[in-house]
Order: structure tokens, then sequence, then C-alpha cells
DNA sequence: GTTCATGATTTTATCGATAATTTGACGCGC
DNA sequence: GCGCGTCAAATTATCGATAAAATCATGAAC
């Protein structure tokens, strides 16, 4: 996905980070220290830093002055926010996008629900389920509003994957196949209603903790 | 407005820049050299290159790997975007807001939106505006939404000092009246919807241009 | 046993210098 | 005159080292 040999050092490092963070392998919280992870990627740490503000643009990380950046915490409000932020931006970038959706891109759309329906593990659903939102709405050409959907898609995968890690049952997903369903007939009011919904729905299962206990997890699924 | 000393040096860099390139002192377009203000603020170029990444988050600047950074052009199509993503997002703002308004928030409103009219220069009357919207949107306690909403309010103000720059009519604002008289009766839906209008107009005004022609000029105006 | 101060260690923030890349100019051949 | 390659100057990206700050542990005083 990364390591594109075009791009600066910081952004490589702050890729590779940002996929650690939302596939849940760094624990929420945890300090990254910048000397460490500079041996890590064979590089000093000046890069480290900048590929740290850039984690932290993106909400995937917080800094506190002098004491350092850790990886940004979340609860169940956050997980709130973020989907009705989805619903609100895809819902207009939807809107605009509407009259520049041809067939083809209907059909990919079609085309990356069925893969969602097929997956068997919570990555390649989530890589499916991205791929369907990210095509419905790219033909807004807003690229602002865009770049800020893509963020929120990034932060939404975090939850899902710390809720879902391990198990994943497949589903058929019905929303989206609405969604194109009243595309191609030309109702966009429709389509963006049931977008709303869709991303709105904030899924729950419960989880063992370290303790022995169960919690409640939270997560967008759609 | 900023140089608070608990904060990073990198941090005081990037918000005295982003000030400027907001006030239009910068031209869109213009190379952000490293070396040079590295050397205005007595700095080395690593804590420049760290505001740079901010300024790229707010979307105030573009860099190009390994071409450095220029100040962020941008033409009507992103003011049309700025106004519809802050439309939607400070809607859904206010929406959670309104039960968590109290008349003295309320009051305070009312007192910016006549330091507003009573605004005499554009700067004064942005800031005025800038705190109505602020005050009204605050109450709804999402951070990672109003966070979003503030980098839109720097790009709007940039849009409209680019278009008056010089010289400002005083005009009374009777939308923001109305949001306030809306939200006084408990009418949430009257005052969102009022909210997405006013934000979504966008202002338009002849500007001269170095060649002694006139050229259309737009900006967000609420 | 608890609290607070003190010093050692870790970690961040910054600097100065070097390597790599781009930009621009000049001149050569066509 | 126009395109193209080469070289020099400017600029970015990175590194290693130093200074400053925070954290942690230890121990003394109460």
């Amino acid at each position: 996905m990364n390591a594109r040999k075009e791009d600066t050092l910081a952004v490589r490092i702050s890729r590779t980070l940002a996929d650690r963070i939302i596939a849940g392998e760094i624990e929420p919280g945890t300090r990254l220290r910048q000397d460490y992870v500079a041996e890590e990627f064979g590089a000093s740490h000046v890069p480290v830093r900048e590929a740290f503000r850039r984690l932290e643009a993106q909400g995937l990380a917080v800094s506190e002055p002098r004491k350092g950046v850790r990886v940004a915490s979340f609860a169940l409000s956050e997980v709130r926010e973020v989907a009705e932020m989805r619903a609100a931006l895809e819902v207009l970038a939807l809107r605009h996008a509407a009259p520049n959706i041809t067939p083809a891109i209907l059909d990919a759309a079609e085309e990356a629900t069925r893969a969602g329906d097929n997956s068997h593990d919570v990555r390649s659903w989530e890589e499916a389920n991205r791929r369907f939102h990210r095509l419905i709405v790219e033909p807004c050409g807003m690229p602002r509003l865009l770049a800020a959907i893509d963020d929120l898609h990034a932060a939404s995968a975090r939850f899902l994957f710390a809720a879902w890690r391990l198990d994943w049952e497949a589903r058929t997903d019905h929303d989206h196949r609405a969604i194109l369903a009243a595309l191609r007939k030309g109702d966009v009011e429709t389509a963006c209603a049931t977008l709303a919904r869709h991303v709105q729905w904030v899924g729950q299962r419960p989880v063992p903790t370290a303790g022995g206990r169960q919690r409640k997890a939270f997560a967008i699924v759609g």
C-alpha cells in the first residue's frame, strides 16, 4: 500500500505507523518514542517528528508539548462523533457526486459490495467497504471534502478493528445495495437518506478484557 | 494571539505563518523557503519543517515532495466547497449543541453580532463573526468536529480577506439574529436551516487587478 | 508509612553540517 | 532559432550531536 519511492521518508513512516495504529497493533495511549521509531526505520528522528505531526493531523496521535506523542485513545463518544461527521460529509459528497456517477462506477461499487459480503475477516471487509464508499463519493470532485472523509474512514477502521480484531461473521450488506438501487433510479434523495442512516449505525458487541470480564465495544459498521 | 510560552517553537511558527497567509500578506503560490523562515524566527529549519506540516494539514499550504511547500492557491470552486462543508458540519454541531446552550451563551452571541455590525474593517468583523459561530456550536462538546470547523473558518477568513482586503461596509446581520431568535424559542430546526443557508451564501464583489482591469472575487460572508 | 526533595536517567527539542535533489543558465549541435 | 545535455547555484531532506526538559527512583525528614 505504501512505500512509494517518490514520497518523502516522513510520509512513508507516517503511513506505516498509521496502518499499525488503525490495525490496533499499537495500544491506545502508548507512547511513541522518536528514537525507537527512528532506529526501527533506520532513519534519524527528524523525519520521525514530521511523521508524528501528520499522525496528529489525522487524529491518530496526540502530542503534548514537551512530553512526547502518544497513540490517541478513543471512547464511545468519539465513535459516535466520527459516525455523525461521516454521515454529514458523505451525504454532501454523494449529493454532488450523483450527477457524475456513471454506470461503470455503479458496477464497480456493486463489485465492492459483493467482495465485502464474501469477506471472512475484518481487514478484507473493511477494505471492500472503504472502496464502496470511496467509489460513490469520489465523483463529487471536491478534494478537501474527500480528504476529510478519508481521515474519518481511517478513524472508523480503527474503531472497527478494535472491536472485531479477531473474528468476523460474513453478512450481506442490504444498505449498500439499496443505495446503488436508488442511484440507478436517479433517486438521489433516497440514496442520501439511506447512506446517512447506514453510516450512523453503530454496532456493538461484547469483547473479552484482560481481566477475564467482558466489556462492550462499539464501532461503525458501514 | 499566539506565542504562548508553553507551546513548542514549531507551533508558534505555524501560527504566525497561518495568520499571515489568512490575512493575505503572502500571495497564494508563493514558495515558503525553510531557510529564510528559519532565519526570520531565529530558529533552525527543523521546527520550520514541522510548522509546514501543520499548515499543510490545515489546507493553508501544499507540499510537493522534493520541491518544497508553497502557499495554497484557491479558486471559486474551493470557496463553494468550504462553504458547503461548513454548512454541513456547523449544522450538525448546532443540533448537538442546542440542548446545552444557556441564555448566557445566547447573550454573548448577541453581543458578538452587535460587535460585527459595528465593525468598520474586515478583520474586526471576521473576528466577531467567528466568535458568534464558535459560541453557538461549542456546547456540542465534540472536539474533533469543532477542530474541523475551526480549520474551515480559517479557510473562510482567507477567502474573505482576499476579497475585502481594504474596504468594508458595515451592515446588520439579520441571519445571526434570526438564528438567535429561533434558539431562544427552542426551534432548533429553524435555527439549523437558517444557519445552513447563511453559511452557504457566497458573496461576490469586483476587485481591481494588477492589470488595471477588474475581476470578481468571491467569499463566504457569514 | 507518607511526603517531599534531590539526583540520575530517559526522552524531547533544537541546532549545525552534510548529502541529495531540483532549478536555472549556459553553450553546443542541429 | 530551437532543442538538448551539462554544469553551477540554490534548496530540500536527512543525519549526528548537544542542550533542555520531564520522568523515575532513591532516600531523608516528619
